[in-house]
DNA sequence: TTCTAATTTAATGTT
DNA sequence: AACATTAAATTAGT
């Protein structure tokens, strides 16, 4: 009855036509079985140990004896000197780096891609499908089971960083000081916003470093990492707002702009595997908005936020105020804020994101459901909301946290300029061809957004000076000759739209397919000198 | 490096269209109402090996006495469980041993086809569909990948079973012991014959078995193994005539009938993927001939008949005398054999066997041209043909195999009666409805035919007698509820005439469709008492 | 033992 | 139906 495909009749397949040819994937393609046994007669199945992928080996030497031409162990796979057996070939350190890298960004590569990696990293295309599906069965394995625990988690436990303490995202930031993570899900500057696609991918990640006394805002796009750190010294004051339930807004105003960093890969050169580290650059979000525009506003955990900010209260210097968390859960009543709220998303899509609609608008309409929350009321503290203190594991958390001081009265920063003055500040250095000023003008519609939306005079002064601007790095410069360098995040997500916007893989580089328009802007490269990550 | 081709071309693929966003969700496939599947809940993977096994393990007892029930695994629990995505169900073992014996006899079943195939094992008709698809898939990649390999073979290399090793088909036989394989295409035995289809096919295999020190012929027919023994020492006589370039004929002249065995599948007793063995049984040849007639002709491999003829010699016992290889190549000259001499294909032609005309006239001039070969001249073995030992690999041969004993001289059968007693001998025991005398009267024609075609005495009581006929057993003894047992291969090549010669499914059982007029003969039984396969 | 590379199998989607 | 591809499950190697 319910038969699924009329597919009855027998098949005269008399064909064989054989060989796509062009297919390649598979199942071992190079069989070279000189011998290879066939081992047990038991059952067919049984004795796949048949020659299937050979070659590769990357010689166990350079575990030890790192020697930078380890990207293609099997360059010279004709070496014969595979005897049969060899199965289990390992991937090395450095590929392992890479691929991790490249598996955050997206799991599922396509095969292009997956053929770019294969290159990059001198895998056989074979090997990396398989390190991908065998990445996104643990991924699952691992996520399932954090989300299983989750779920058992005491929704009363206090906020600290999850439990599950996702050691890849540890890795993914490779601070040395330990930090603690903010959970969140967009942040925005000026036009300027990034936002998380989920939670488990990591494209977006807040955390507070208290050695260095710095919030430090990560995004992980086209598989390169970047960050800008917010001392505390310069957070002038904060916000916070209740959004959708469990979610708030908190607003940083700066009384400088953050400092920037670009992660630097360096392919285990001389020894070891694969040195990552942060190398100091210049501003890279759009327009170097975050240069001029002081504000950061950050949508998260609600209790992780509150509990950032209180701290922050406690620690940081005399001329802090906090806002403090005000938690009248009542989101959908107050209208305060419209969907006018926001309108730089729609400049950004008016910029050519439009892939993936459907999540975008899905991703957009929770956002304005954000924003249509609690208007920016500020509330002082409750200190009936006890939070511990928010530390990363592993990490002594300090004793003495100045225990809240008296928050003053709230004053209103009187430095602040007007909307005007800073459409023409960004205008003078017309770096990005994306650039769009008019987006800009249409966010100051809401006084919210551009209370703090210009500034002026010494803040200026501190931008891209001493440090590179992305695009004056030569684009031989990159790791691979691939045209490898990532694009910035400009702005959203890091979607990898699947894009067969035609072939674009062999211009826009490691982590440009499916960037379309976006990429227009002139890759970051990377930048060496002095700089390196202080810590 | 030749491997991953297509590096150089720039990946022309841009077609390589992934998810297009829209499908990705593609769960409301729902095709199927929440009825049976295995269903394993989709959260727990690690569990449905458990359920699956537990749920069908057909207990030991039901080995023996193969219950119905164990056909629907999954039916009590339909129920419910299956809440949500019902993804991956699991064949069973049991499931599988069927499966497999049905695409051993038709790898592309008609939907019809299928849908008993589904009824009969409790799957889905989705699910046998697929199966299916995916067991031709793996079949190509496999006789692909053999092919290959054989081609890589060495012609020069010596006669021992090819280097292939093709480990199908020792699968299919499922012997303990290693064997030597015998190519062949052709055993007639009185007027029984049974032609190979292909080699590939494997539904017709000789082979020795040093260990066990005997010949066998074993025989694949509608997804069921059959198989007779000839101990060396019941082998009195030997011939080789050269037939076809390349092909010889080999008759044996037994003292008594061979042993019969039928394979006997234990779908997954308690443990262990399906456990087939091999059961002493009747006489399965049509009207028995095998057990009267004590001649047997094969026509296989010149050089690898000549050297298992000529290993006989070595090792056999005294009154083996080995008539031997005759290399005259002159197959077109002799015309001692006319076409009458193969008279029995009519006979059998005349029973009914229609199907695939083209085939089978295909294989039968070719079995002319065998026989219009060399006559059965006997010459002695020319010892300047060397032929290292035959022996499966990794097969320690028996150091001491009694060393023939001291050979008498020959003597003839006194003991064998007149074509007459042979008549009236079987006719004594009419077990196969299918029998035809003529047939038997007619092949008298020929002397060579005839000369051991009659035999009495000792042997007649050797002969069903502790062993089953296969009309003796229950017919709901058979694993399935559905008429299920297999026809014994009465003659021909299994073929698997798509049939569509109407619903004969239900009455006809496992792999009888397209049987036709041959079916009429009662289907052997399983029969398990304490006999065992010995080893 | 755990982790991971590789293999096998059921299923999906595409053509 | 073939074909490619994948997720799930399993098998091994270190």
């Amino acid at each position: 009855m319910g038969d699924y495909s009329g597919d009855d009749d027998d098949a005269p397949h008399a064909n064989s036509g054989r060989d796509g040819a062009q297919n390649a994937i598979a199942l071992e393609e190079e069989y070279d079985p000189p011998e290879s046994s066939v081992s047990s007669p038991t059952s067919m199945a049984k004795s796949p140990t048949d020659g299937s992928s050979s070659a590769v080996s990357p010689s166990q030497d350079e575990a030890s004896s790192p020697d930078v031409s380890s990207r293609r162990p099997s360059s010279a796979k004709s070496t014969a000197s595979d005897k049969e057996k060899r199965k289990r070939s390992r991937v090395t350190p450095d590929q392992l780096v890479h691929l991790e890298r490249f598996f955050s960004v997206d799991r599922s590569p396509t095969a292009a891609r997956r053929r770019e990696i294969s290159d990059m990293l001198g895998m056989q295309e074979r090997q990396t499908q398989i390190w991908f599906q065998n990445r996104r069965a643990k991924a699952k394995l691992l996520d399932g089971k954090s989300k299983g625990r989750a779920e058992v988690t005491p929704p009363n436990s206090p906020p600290e960083l999850r439990p599950g303490y996702d050691a890849s995202l540890h890795n993914l930031i490779h601070e040395n000081d330990p930090v603690t993570i903010i959970p969140c899900s967009d942040l925005t500057i000026g036009t300027w916003r990034r936002i998380s696609t989920s939670l488990a991918k990591h494209d977006l990640v807040a955390y507070v470093c208290e050695n260095r006394r710095c919030l430090v805002w990560f995004i992980h796009s086209s598989g390169y990492g970047f960050k800008m750190e917010i001392p505390f010294d310069i957070i002038v004051e904060t916000e916070f707002t209740n959004a959708a339930p469990g979610s708030g807004l908190a607003s940083f105003f700066l009384s400088q702009p953050p400092t920037f960093y670009l992660e630097d890969v360096a392919p285990a050169n001389g020894h070891g595997p694969a040195v990552r580290s942060w190398k100091r650059c210049a501003d890279w979000t759009e327009g170097m908005q975050a240069t001029k525009i002081l504000r950061h506003d950050l949508i998260g955990s609600a209790v992780q936020l509150a509990h950032v900010l209180r701290n922050f209260q406690a620690t940081s210097s005399a001329d802090i105020r906090l806002r403090s968390p005000s938690y009248n859960m009542r989101p959908e009543q107050s209208p305060a804020l419209s969907v006018e709220a926001m309108p730089r998303t729609l400049a950004n899509e008016a910029q050519g994101w439009s892939e993936r609609p459907d999540v975008l608008s899905a991703l957009d309409s929770r956002k304005r459901a954000s924003f249509t929350g609690q208007p920016l009321v500020l509330h002082p503290a409750p200190n009936s909301v006890d939070y511990s203190v928010v530390e990363d594991q592993s990490h002594p958390s300090h004793p003495s946290q100045h225990p809240s001081p008296a928050p003053s009265a709230y004053q209103p920063y009187s430095h602040m300029s007007s909307a005007s003055s800073t459409s023409s500040t960004y205008s003078s250095t017309p770096l990005y061809p994306s650039e769009v000023p008019d987006a800009h003008h249409h966010r100051q519609q809401h006084p919210h957004m551009m209370e703090y939306t210009g500034m002026s005079g010494p803040q200026r002064m501190y931008t891209p000076q001493g440090y590179p601007m992305p695009q004056s790095a030569p684009a031989s410069h990159s790791q691979f000759g691939v045209a490898p360098t990532p694009s910035p995040p400009i702005l959203t997500t890091p979607f990898h739209s699947r894009s067969e916007l035609n072939g674009m893989h062999s211009s826009v580089g490691i982590g440009g397919h499916g960037g379309g328009p976006l990429l227009s802007a002139p890759p970051i490269m990377h930048y060496d000198d002095g700089l390196d990550d202080r810590r």
